[in-house]
DNA sequence: GCAAGGTC
């Protein structure tokens, strides 16, 4: 009998999968690691009787590393980590025996069954699952299939087995986009790392954090937390005036009202609106209004938002809650913890595990209840595809439990029972009053039902005071009015539940990493967690984003991590090369990377303030007032001494602004700086130099051949020099001016057959055309067409834009000036096609 | 000693 090996992502997936897959008649053990399990059943595969093992992995197989030599601190420079170190692939968790494992479970199968998670990162581990097993399998019949692929979007009965039925094959052009990630996050966080922590260790003995990390998730998470900080520290109160009216609706009840106009700015404003109103002995019922309302039962519960409630009501950090919530899977009190989805599948039994419920001492009437009058159907959610929302399992007890484990899963016991409750319904009244010519409001609340409310009480419509029942045109005498002076308050610092909601909005980390990440800017000193669980970023915190601010501000914006999935997603999708898209962004980062290192000193002056004495040079201002310390004059940035400094971009940028994404306000064309389409953007280059493998005005596709002098520039069409067009080197000065008056020239995807340089394809106006004969088109290479032979004029160009990285371009002692070609005299040097001149470019 | 992503 032959046997097919399936393997899932996880070893509880395994067993659930094989549960459905066998109507529960497996048999199961342990396998070598003791970490996985292998369930057998006998069924029919392609039509012939077969065995089955399920198994699984855990998570990643292999994970990427630079080869051992270059993981020597002192011995490698960082630069060279972007494209020289090699990397290799290792064993994720050498304990597990992972490969080991799938070796001896795997041999002697014909067939194997992928049931990896259906994301990206499931699709890469199918291939790490492939590599390992393939060698050990039987060698197929030649032209059968043996790999197959099953996608799922529900562990439920149904979609498990339509998956089975329906099974494909492997995508891997989305495991290769993971492998392009997997090396960008390696190279950029590693060289980043390991070039600052050097850096600062060197300069500054008292810094309080033996690494300084960089990661293109934990550094917008650190920048979310100084971007508030920054606010706070920038923020001017201002003062504010606001009428309060006071109505009697009895001998001894009064009711406050709301001024329509909210609030005044100016004094006097408001003195005279309290002139107008004070003398007045009546308010006047204007109008009167009942709405009924209803405060929604909340979405079934995801990874997410039990963090944010851990956090903000339990006050349990992200990391601990989530330990916690493992630690209540794996004893089978709720259901799987990491999960996006917010959705219960349409078969999902609801009743049954409401009912696992109607004994508990705290909410058993409650459940009760909803079953004998009908559970509500939870609202419509997001299916993520991954695993059903979280939901308790079996009944516990606090005693069961105890502690945070009893907190955790008492909420989610409780939101559970909320989602299968009524919205809750009250009566919104609202009465508006005339005092003179000003208008007042009050308004009130009364509950018609409780529904979800009941058992998530914290959630419940205050009680309040009923209002008086009264009409249009009734008064009341008016008891006071007067005028209040207030301050308008800073923000406080961010909570932690609003960090998971920012990170979570700009796709910053996973579900199962924004615990992480947020541990980790803890962990490294750039934050502190302060009561009410508020993440106060440190002095080291805040000196390294507002360095980012000042040297490359996307370093620390939240668009950096979009920017490259945006870059890696054309992976995943076929639409781009996976080499062309690592080799260009790689490219991107290491320029980065040297700007940043030559810049370094402006993170330094900032650096200085906060982790070492004066420096010997420059004369000492004053004292400052808060800490006695010299005040020092930082040249691009505030002014403050001591342990504060000020963003001097305050005023101007919001770091999540999605729209700033580069240094040049959008630069036409070449050597602007910054790119108009803004993924990612260095500054100083200019779209002439930038390799990205689709965009319009990138070299990839105005390239036209290697430049005629330098050895490793390309020349590029200026597509927006019209109508006196340029094809110039993005290198040295060699500047070409041609086709005059041309309406149009774009660069042909054929090349010359003579050089291989790209063709151009020229359009002229009728009345402007220097064609022979009355031709307004032409197509042809620009070093060897003798048509173009007359409209093509080389220059060298004045000077090279300042910031282009290695300096002006080379003058060349010949041919400065005019340096026209003679006609028919054949091309001074012929240049290399442009695939070759953009191979040379990548290295 | 470094990243981020899986998971135990």
């Amino acid at each position: 009998m032959k046997t097919v090996l399936m393997v899932a992502e996880k070893p509880s997936l395994a067993q659930s999968i094989a549960k459905i897959l066998s109507r529960g008649s497996m048999s199961s053990h342990k396998g070598l690691n003791g970490a996985c399990s292998v369930h057998e059943y006998t069924g029919t595969f392609a039509g012939q009787p077969v065995r089955f093992k399920m198994t699984s992995v855990c998570g990643h197989v292999m994970t990427l590393d630079f080869l051992g030599k270059y993981n020597k601190w002192d011995k490698v420079d960082p630069a060279e980590l972007f494209s020289q170190a090699p990397t290799e692939k290792k064993e994720a968790n050498p304990k597990l025996n992972m490969v080991k494992f799938l070796q001896v479970e795997g041999r002697g199968c014909d067939y194997i069954v992928l049931w990896l998670d259906c994301d990206k990162e499931g699709e890469n581990i199918c291939f790490e699952v492939l590599d390992a097993v393939l060698p050990v399998m039987n060698k197929a019949p030649s032209g059968e299939k043996t790999v197959f692929r099953a996608r799922f979007s529900s562990i439920t009965d149904t979609d498990i087995c339509s998956a089975m039925a329906r099974l494909g094959e492997p995508d891997h052009n989305e495991a290769l986009s993971v492998d392009a990630r997997q090396e960008l996050d390696l190279r950029i966080g590693c060289a980043f790392t390991r070039f600052q922590t050097k850096y600062f260790q060197g300069k500054y003995g008292d810094l309080d954090s033996s690494l300084i990390s960089f990661g293109p998730c934990q550094t917008p998470t650190l920048g979310f937390c100084v971007e508030r900080h920054d606010k706070i520290q920038s923020f001017k109160p201002e003062t504010y005036w606001v009428l309060q009216a006071k109505v009697n609706t009895d001998k001894d009840r009064s009711l406050l009202l709301d001024w329509d106009r909210v609030r005044v700015f100016d004094r006097e404003i408001a003195q005279m609106f309290l002139n107008l109103t004070k003398l007045e002995k009546e308010a006047q019922v204007e109008a009167t209004g009942k709405k009924e309302k209803a405060k929604q039962r909340p979405l079934a519960l995801n990874t997410v938002e039990m963090l944010r409630v851990a956090s903000s009501s339990l006050g349990m950090g992200p990391q601990h809650a989530m330990q916690t919530a493992e630690r209540l899977y794996t004893q089978g009190y709720i259901s799987y913890p990491r999960t996006e989805t917010t959705h219960y599948p349409e078969n999902f039994d609801l009743k049954g595990s409401l009912r696992q419920q109607a004994n508990h001492p705290y909410w058993a009437d409650t459940v009760k209840r909803l079953l004998a009058e009908g559970i509500n159907r939870p609202r419509k959610g997001h299916d993520a595809g991954d695993h059903p929302p979280i939901t308790p399992m079996r009944s516990a007890t606090e005693a069961e439990l105890g502690g945070d484990a009893w907190r955790l899963y008492e909420y989610i016991t409780r939101h559970f029972i909320a989602t299968v409750s009524h919205d809750c319904k009250y009566l919104q009244s609202t009465i508006s009053f005339r005092i003179g010519p000003e208008l007042f409001t009050c308004s009130g609340r009364t509950v018609i039902s409780p529904g979800f409310t009941e058992i998530m009480p914290w959630q419940s419509v205050p009680l309040e005071e009923s209002l008086p029942t009264c009409q249009r045109g009734d008064t009341f005498p008016v008891g006071e009015v007067k005028v209040l002076e207030k301050q308008t308050s800073p923000p406080d610092y961010l909570t932690e539940a609003e960090l998971i909601t920012l990170m979570e909005k700009h796709g910053i980390g996973t579900d199962a990493s924004i615990p992480v990440h947020i541990n980790n800017i803890c962990q490294r000193n750039y934050v502190t967690v302060e009561s009410g669980r508020r993440l106060k970023p440190t002095n080291l915190g805040i000196v390294l984003v507002h360095g980012y601010y000042k040297i490359d501000a996307e370093l620390v914006l939240p668009t950096i991590r979009s920017a490259v999935e945006k870059q890696l997603n054309l992976i995943a999708q076929g639409k781009a090369d996976y080499r062309q898209v690592l080799g260009h962004t790689l490219d991107v980062f290491k320029r980065k990377f040297h700007y940043f290192v030559d810049s370094i000193a402006g993170m330094d002056e900032l650096m200085e303030v906060s982790f070492s004495p004066l420096a010997a040079t420059g004369k000492p201002l004053s004292r400052c007032g808060k800490c006695h310390r010299f005040m020092k004059y930082i040249q691009v940035g505030g002014s403050k001494g001591c342990d504060l400094t000020l963003p001097h971009w305050a005023s101007t940028l919001s770091s999540v602004d999605p729209g700033f994404g580069g240094t040049g306000s959008g630069p036409r064309g070449q050597g602007a700086g910054g790119c108009h389409r803004a993924p990612l953007s260095l500054p100083g280059m200019g779209c002439n130099e930038c390799t990205h493998p689709s965009c319009q005005h990138s070299l990839s596709l105005l390239g036209i051949g290697q430049c005629v002098e330098c050895e490793s520039g390309v020349l590029v069409l200026d597509p927006t020099s019209g109508p006196k067009w340029k094809v110039a080197c993005n290198k040295c000065n060699v500047v070409a001016h041609c086709f005059e008056n041309a309406h149009r020239v774009r660069v042909s995807a054929d090349t010359c057959n003579v050089c291989e340089a790209a063709l151009l394809d020229v359009d002229f106006n009728k009345a402007k055309s220097p064609l022979p004969g009355d031709e307004t088109q032409h197509m042809g290479c620009v070093f060897c067409d003798p048509v173009f032979q007359e409209l093509v004029e080389l220059k060298h160009a004045a000077s090279c834009h300042p910031m282009h990285r290695g300096g002006p371009g080379r003058r060349q002692g010949r041919g400065r000036g005019r340096a026209r070609r003679p006609p028919g005299k054949p091309n001074p040097r012929r240049p290399k096609d442009k695939m070759s001149a953009l191979a040379a470019y990548f290295v």
